[in-house]
DNA sequence: TCTATATCACCC
DNA sequence: AAACGGGTGATATAGA
């Protein structure tokens, strides 16, 4: 068995897919180092073994993962990304310096320097070639001293790690390479169209919906002035306890009901405030590409950038995806998934029923005697809204006051609803409280395969959602690793949802075959338990639909003059 | 003028 | 008794 340590250095312009500059890798055990230019004619083939016999090590994998993608190189059998095992292993705790190489390195006590300027190696990579022979030894250097120091990493970490699952993190960064070469494709045009005409957009905007109000400059929100403007206009406006402008949009929006003359404002700031689409990371074929942020967070979730990723800003801006022609996407989640893992993981088996019911929220409704058992979504949509917000924010830990707050209703009812819950699935709370009093006592949580989270910085309601949260992450992962395996082109990953790609006559069969991967994930990370999923496809020449961004759509068009509106769903 | 903090927006 | 989970980013204000 080898272990090659190894470093790619590229060039990855916004929304471009990586071209690689040069490679160093170092095997573990013999000290043995190859060198490779690759910016102008690389190898055909990947000059390390990839095989089975081989273990590939290195830091944010889905980097070097992705220059082999660009080099049509092989990729590795088993990864092992010290980055990915380093979040694991502080999980809960303060990173000791961060979470670059460097870092991590430091966390151990080694912190050696580079031997060549960082920033000005990360300049000359962005400014692509063509490069100097002092610049390819200078890059060569650099990519050099950074595998150094990930030998010097994986010496140190590798008595904490747990290789069988880490090889399956690792396994995860080739499907996470492939989804950050593949992309979103957007439609280019419109994308233009907005963007050139944005400033102007905003400031029209501001011109024409602040001249009775003389709050803005320029595009900003001035505090002092709008608390003059209330005062003149004889509000007293509501402050936030540290004694500022309570400036939150739901404040607008009630403080319209009582003096109409604030709306026009809300409605202003609401705009400007979704209107962001700027940067907005789309390259020059006409896809949005960025990075996925594989365990970036606690609970092991993506964490991508969200001003980059068409996924990270408001819904509305989601009608820019368009399949190009002859194409179609499918947009596919698990139907409620964390109250699936909830009824799983606490092994309730009323909250089981309710979970495989046809409408688990009016299930809970009727359990709870609200509607009676004939009720449907039509019939008592009211009640059905207030049960629906209490299945999801229980789950999170919320409380009586803010249920009552987010239910619409009031902190009696909040009261009540949490009450029932706890009463009709007592199996949950037995042990969503069990893994509070676990964390409590210093145990580390893990999930079904092995993310953890240890209790130094988090509270109880931290603690309550993990398992959930973290496991669903898990269920993600394992479905991005079967479908790439499988060559499905997959675009984008949400969470609880992914966004894949297909021709027009074979997206019907690529979704079933993503959602069988879907179904198999859970199962996997559920003892046998299946989840459901639930399928949006979008043929060309329709663009994606989301009903919850059509108005905002809508009234942008109209802004443009473009008379594209949105195609039926 | 720059940076740190707080608050708020959006996403799941 | 606690009491809305996990994020990224923009903006406004206060402080150096």
């Amino acid at each position: 068995m080898k272990i090659f340590l190894v470093d790619f250095e590229y060039s990855a312009p916004e929304g471009f897919m990586p071209r690689p500059i040069c490679m160093v890798a170092r095997e573990y055990f013999s000290g043995e180092t190859v060198r490779y230019w690759l910016w102008d004619c690389p190898p055909k083939d990947c000059p390390i073994p990839t095989g089975p016999d081989v273990l590939y090590v290195a830091y944010l994998a889905s980097a070097e993962l992705g220059c082999h993608l660009a080099l049509g190189w092989q990729m590795p059998v088993h990864v092992l990304d010290l980055y990915a095992e380093y979040r694991w292993m502080i999980s809960g705790r303060r990173p000791f310096a961060g979470y670059s190489l460097l870092g991590a390195l430091q966390s151990f006590g080694l912190g050696g320097m580079p031997a060549v300027e960082k920033s000005s190696m990360r300049e000359l990579a962005i400014r692509g070639g063509p490069y100097s022979c002092e610049e390819q030894q200078l890059l060569l250097k650099y990519c050099e001293s950074d595998v150094i120091a990930l030998t010097q990493l994986l010496h140190c970490m590798l008595p904490h790690l747990n290789l069988a699952l880490a090889v399956i993190r690792g396994r995860y960064m080739s499907a996470v390479a492939k989804v950050e070469r593949t992309g979103v494709p957007i439609d280019y045009a419109l994308l233009n169209a907005i963007q050139a005409r944005w400033r102007e957009l905003m400031l029209g905007l501001v011109e024409k919906m602040d001249r009775d109000y003389g709050v803005y400059e320029g595009t900003t929100f001035k505090t002092e002035r709008w608390a003059k403007w209330c005062s003149a206009a004889g509000i007293c406006w509501p402050k936030l306890p540290s004694g500022e402008l309570d400036l939150k949009r739901e404040t607008f929006r009630k403080m319209g009901v009582l003096h109409p003359q604030v709306l026009p404002m809300y409605e202003l700031r609401t705009t400007l405030a979704e209107l962001r689409i700027n940067k907005l990371a789309v390259g020059p074929d006409q896809r949005n590409r960025y990075l996925v942020g594989a365990f970036g967070t606690k609970t092991g979730r993506n964490a991508p950038s969200s001003t980059k990723s068409i996924f990270g800003l408001s819904r509305w801006i989601r009608h820019l995806i368009k399949p190009r022609e002859g194409m179609a996407l499918a947009y596919i989640d698990w139907c409620q998934q964390e109250l699936g893992i909830a009824a799983l993981l606490s092994g309730d088996r009323v909250m089981q029923e309710v979970y495989n019911s046809h409408d688990p929220y009016l299930a809970f409704a009727s359990l709870a005697g609200a509607v009676p058992k004939t009720a449907t979504k039509g019939s008592h949509p009211r009640e059905r809204g207030i049960y629906k917000v209490a299945s999801l924010a229980v789950l999170m830990g919320m409380g009586t006051e803010a249920l009552g707050e987010a239910t619409g209703t009031s902190g009696a009812m909040g009261a009540r609803l949490l009450s029932q819950h706890k009463e009709k699935f007592s199996k949950f709370w037995e042990w969503s409280d069990g893994q509070v009093d676990r964390a409590t006592m210093g145990e580390t949580l893990q999930s079904n395969y092995g993310w953890q989270l240890h209790p130094e910085m988090d509270g109880p309601t931290t603690f309550r959602n993990f398992g959930l949260q973290a496991n669903g992450a898990e269920m993600l992962r394992i479905a991005a690793m079967a479908i790439t395996e499988r060559g499905i082109s997959l675009c984008a990953l949400v969470h609880d949802a992914l966004l894949i790609e297909a021709p027009l006559d074979e997206i019907d069969a690529v979704v079933a075959d993503v959602k069988a991967c879907m179904a198999s994930a859970s199962r996997a990370v559920l003892g046998g338990f299946e989840l459901d999923t639930e399928a949006y496809v979008i043929r060309w020449p329709n663009r994606f639909c989301d009903e919850r961004g059509a108005k905002m759509w809508e009234t942008v068009m109209e802004l443009l003059g473009a008379n594209d509106s949105p195609a039926p769903v």
